[in-house]
DNA sequence: TTAGGGTTAG
């Protein structure tokens, strides 16, 4: 019976007959006749459809009209395409009605056959069918289905397909294939073709405007949709909401929310999960309050979103109990349920709900395993992280690339290099490797265990970038010290002009410039961060502050860091720091109390940043009551940092007893930088004997680090010791060890000049050295003599004078002075300590050139002005 | 309308 209404309901049969009449010269009368009598026959044959026979009953006349079409047809309707084509090949023109075609059509788009969809549009084509809306209609659809998206929007081109359904569809094919910019251009083609909107077009074009982040389309639509009256339409209302929440305009959406006549669930839903993944989890949650106020029913969808709300917010009380309604309903068995509500309690820390979850599932698939994987590397449970990754495979469930990066991550916080690699190969061998997820969390991972070799590996060999692999691999390099790779890779990645670089890319480079004093650069950086509004992100206002600071231009980092709106704990202490390095003890502590004045709760770092300034300005009492502030009030436990600090204070004023004593009575046992510290306190004040019985526990801890040999060897030179000179150095032959090279850098017009000891490369040795003659003649003439012993050369001394001549800080200031227009100030680094005899020279430079003189070396900074230094002997 | 993943500063 179905298959007669369908068949007497279909025109297509009607018309055929009608032009087939026409073509044989019938008159009007005639076709009304042959209308009736073969609409009677079709009935007839319909209910007897099985009969096979029942065309012969028919004339031959008749037959040839209606047999071709009915066959195919019947063919069409018991899904048997291959037949159909079969007889549409053999078929005349004539025998064919276009309504025939639009069935086979249908058929070629349910069963998804290009082949045969493009046979039968050859066909009609070969024959010279004019293609109508109806026509058209269906072979845009046969192509949609069969994914040649391509084919169907040249259709489009070619006929005017009157009804919204097919733009719908294709648009939603286009979406669904990620060309939400050719669903767009569809919908376009559709407002200037004059079709008619429905509800359905609504939804899928938000879909592709929120996707390209497209505000400015979706708000005209908006302003179509009120004038419209399709406003009313809750489901036009409700993809409205989803698309203002897409686009994180949460207060846009709510306004469309609030304006409902109607909201059903979805529109609730809809809020309640646009909140909760806009960052606003909390306002989520309440307002799923207000759904169950409102009486709306919670579906599946209601407690998913509601979990994932309680994770972020970490309100594991709230979770606990949707997770207890849940369990009278019917959807606590869902998988979805389970694996949210497991993801829940994992990311609230909560493993052992976790786990029960975990182990009562039912089902448990690749979801529930990496949220679990995950929770434990959340945790720290790095062992039980693996473990599962393990276990997982056992259990016949494939890890994906989510659970790859999951353990990857957990890898990369706990610094576990082999098993990221064993993760790695696993990996290649499962073919993985081309996601960019998995390849952005391998590069982390090998940045974060400090294996730079293997993190540039992973980022060359990505055929497909994006700018989250760009700041891993520049940030990997800032971290693991590697400020000139971080510097060029930021270059290769401006000259590209790929991408721009983000928020994200700036934080990471910043501090390669800082390392490296590239004062031009980070301005240069920093230029680049006005221009693009960067700066209301803390993390780049942070780390220009520290630049700047780092750079020797104190003034200016404190310029940005009152710019700062809402200064965080970093805030204040990269320039509680910065104020340490330079010197200035005094405007470091006020800041601290400013900092805490404003409800700044400080940590161990900004202590270690206070505790350093008091110790490099010689405020001793200032550093103890810090320190006793920091453990008894603020109940820091003091880290070997803080310690050396300590020591670094006594040790630089003299109390170099106190300072030994302190040391034996810690709790924690003292590495060689706490020791270090008091090895530099002894050459200060030329104690050599106390530095002979500290430079062997130096030696003990740290055999490799020459800089320590290098210290104690300035000892005994100072002290002319010269055996002992000669001694040490043997010692640092036998293991091989060689002296790190002192080498300093100035930045001269966005180029880095570099200079060694005795350097005579540079293009203007000659000036350089005839300055640095210069300069040396007015100071003996003033009285002054060289500081010979900074030389650790045995050997007369005019020999010693001309290597002090040729420190690698002096030759870079000369270059500076040489270069650098009247007023300028020079900015020098240096990679070691400052010798005595360039900290004297640099005094008198700077009094002699009327010029200001910034050095940084490894410890602090010197600023030095009008013959004065900033350091004013601590150093 | 609905579940799990990656990058930043002291």
């Amino acid at each position: 019976m179905a298959m007669l209404v369908s068949n007497l309901s279909s025109s297509s049969f009607c018309f055929s007959t009608s032009r087939r009449f026409r073509n044989q010269k019938g008159t009007a009368s005639d076709f009304r006749v042959r209308r009736d009598v073969i609409l009677s026959r079709a009935s007839l044959r319909t209910v007897s459809i099985e009969d096979r026979d029942c065309a012969d009953s028919i004339s031959s006349f008749d037959r040839s009209l209606t047999d071709t079409n009915t066959r195919l047809r019947r063919f069409c309707e018991a899904g048997n395409l291959e037949s159909a084509v079969k007889l549409l090949r053999v078929s005349r023109k004539w025998d064919i009605d276009p309504r025939t075609l639009c069935s086979i059509l249908q058929l070629c788009a349910d069963s998804r056959s290009l082949k045969d969809g493009k046979e039968v549009e050859s066909f009609i084509r070969g024959n010279g069918f004019a293609i109508d809306s109806n026509l058209g209609s269906k072979l845009a659809l046969m192509y949609t289905n069969c994914g040649d998206l391509e084919a169907a929007s040249r259709v489009f081109d070619r006929v005017r397909i009157e009804k919204a359904l097919f733009w719908n569809i294709l648009m939603n094919e286009l979406a669904k294939s990620g060309d939400f910019s050719g669903s767009i251009g569809l919908f376009k083609r559709m407002l200037t073709s004059g079709v008619e909107m429905d509800r359905y077009t609504f939804s899928c074009v938000f879909k592709s405007f929120s996707s390209l982040r497209s505000v400015h389309g979706g708000e005209q639509l908006h302003g179509y949709i009120l004038k419209s009256g399709f406003g009313d339409c809750n489901s036009v209302a409700n993809s409205l909401v989803a698309f203002y929440l897409k686009t994180q305009r949460v207060k846009s959406a709510r306004k469309v929310f609030d304006e409902m006549t109607e909201r059903d669930v979805i529109s609730w839903n809809s809020m309640i999960n646009g909140y909760v993944s806009n960052g606003l989890a909390e306002k989520g949650l309440s307002f799923f309050v207000e759904m169950l106020f409102s009486g709306t029913d919670v579906d599946l969808a209601t407690v998913v979103s509601v979990f994932a709300g309680c994770a972020d917010s970490r309100l594991v009380s709230l979770g606990r109990a949707v997770h207890g309604f849940g369990l009278k309903t019917c959807f606590s068995r869902e998988d979805r349920f389970c694996n949210t509500l497991l993801d829940m309690y994992s990311k609230c820390g909560d493993l052992d709900s976790a786990k029960a979850v975990f182990t009562e599932m039912s089902d448990r698939s690749v979801v529930s395993y990496t949220s679990m994987i995950a929770g434990y590397a959340r945790e720290g449970l790095a062992g039980e992280a693996v473990k599962l990754f393990a276990e997982m495979e056992e259990e016949g469930i494939s890890p994906d690339v989510y659970t790859v990066t999951a353990v990857l991550n957990c890898c990369a916080r706990n610094r576990l290099l082999e098993e990221g690699k064993r993760v790695h190969e696993w990996i290649k061998e499962n073919d993985l490797g081309f996601d960019i997820f998995v390849s952005n969390a391998l590069i982390d991972m090998y940045a974060k265990c400090g294996s730079m070799r293997e993190a540039e590996l992973v980022f060359s060999a990505m055929p497909v970038k994006d700018m989250i692999s760009w700041n891993t691999v520049i940030g990997g390099y800032s971290k693991n010290c590697y400020a000139n790779e971080a510097l060029s890779l930021f270059n290769l990645l401006l000259e590209e002009k790929k991408f721009s670089p983000d928020e994200r890319t700036v934080a990471c480079v910043l501090p390669a410039c800082a390392s490296l004093s590239a004062f031009d650069k980070g301005r240069e950086i920093h230029g680049y961060i006005m221009r693009n509004r960067y700066f209301t992100d803390r993390h780049v206002a942070n780390s220009l502050v520290d630049m700047y600071a780092k750079c020797g231009a104190l003034l200016l980092a404190r310029l940005l860091f009152d710019e700062i709106a809402s200064k965080d704990l970093v805030s204040w202490t990269v320039m509680i720091a910065g104020y340490g390095m330079h010197g200035f003890g005094k405007e470091a502590i006020a800041l601290f109390d400013q900092s805490r004045q404003a409800g700044i709760e400080p940590d161990e770092i900004s202590f270690v940043s206070l505790l350093y300034a008091c110790s490099h300005s010689g405020l001793v009492d200032e550093g103890w009551r810090f320190f006793n502030i920091m453990r008894h009030e603020c109940k820091i436990e003091p880290t070997v940092e803080h310690y050396a600090c300590i020591v670094d204070m006594l040790a630089r004023t003299g109390d170099l007893s106190k300072a030994y004593r302190f040391i034996e009575d810690m709790p924690i046992p003292a590495d060689a930088t706490i020791w270090g510290a008091l090895l530099c306190g002894c050459r200060i004040h030329h104690d050599v004997k106390l530095a002979e019985k500290v430079a062997e526990k130096v030696f003990a801890l740290e055999p490799e680090n020459t800089g320590y040999y290098v210290l104690m060897a300035n000892i005994y030179a100072e002290a002319e010791k010269w055996e002992e000179v000669k001694r040490l150095r043997r010692r640092i032959g036998q293991r091989g060890l060689r002296k790190n090279p002192g080498c300093s850098w100035i930045e001269i017009k966005g180029r880095v000049n570099i200079f060694v000891a005795g350097d005579s490369s540079h293009p203007e040795t000659e000036k350089i050295e005839a300055l640095l003659r210069r300069v040396r003649a007015r100071m003996i003439e003033e009285g002054y003599s060289p500081q010979t012993k900074y030389a650790l050369i045995d050997a007369e001394e005019m020999e010693k004078e001309e290597a002090l001549c040729g420190h690698s800080e002096k030759l870079a200031m000369a270059l500076g002075i040489l270069s650098s227009g009247h007023g300028k100030i020079i900015r020098v680094t240096k990679n070691l300590r400052v010798c005595g005899d360039c900290h004297e020279m640099a005094k008198f430079m700077s009094r002699l050139t009327r010029s200001e003189i910034v050095l940084r070396d490894s410890n602090r900074f010197h600023q030095f002005k009008d013959g004065q230094c900033s350091c004013r002997g601590f150093w």
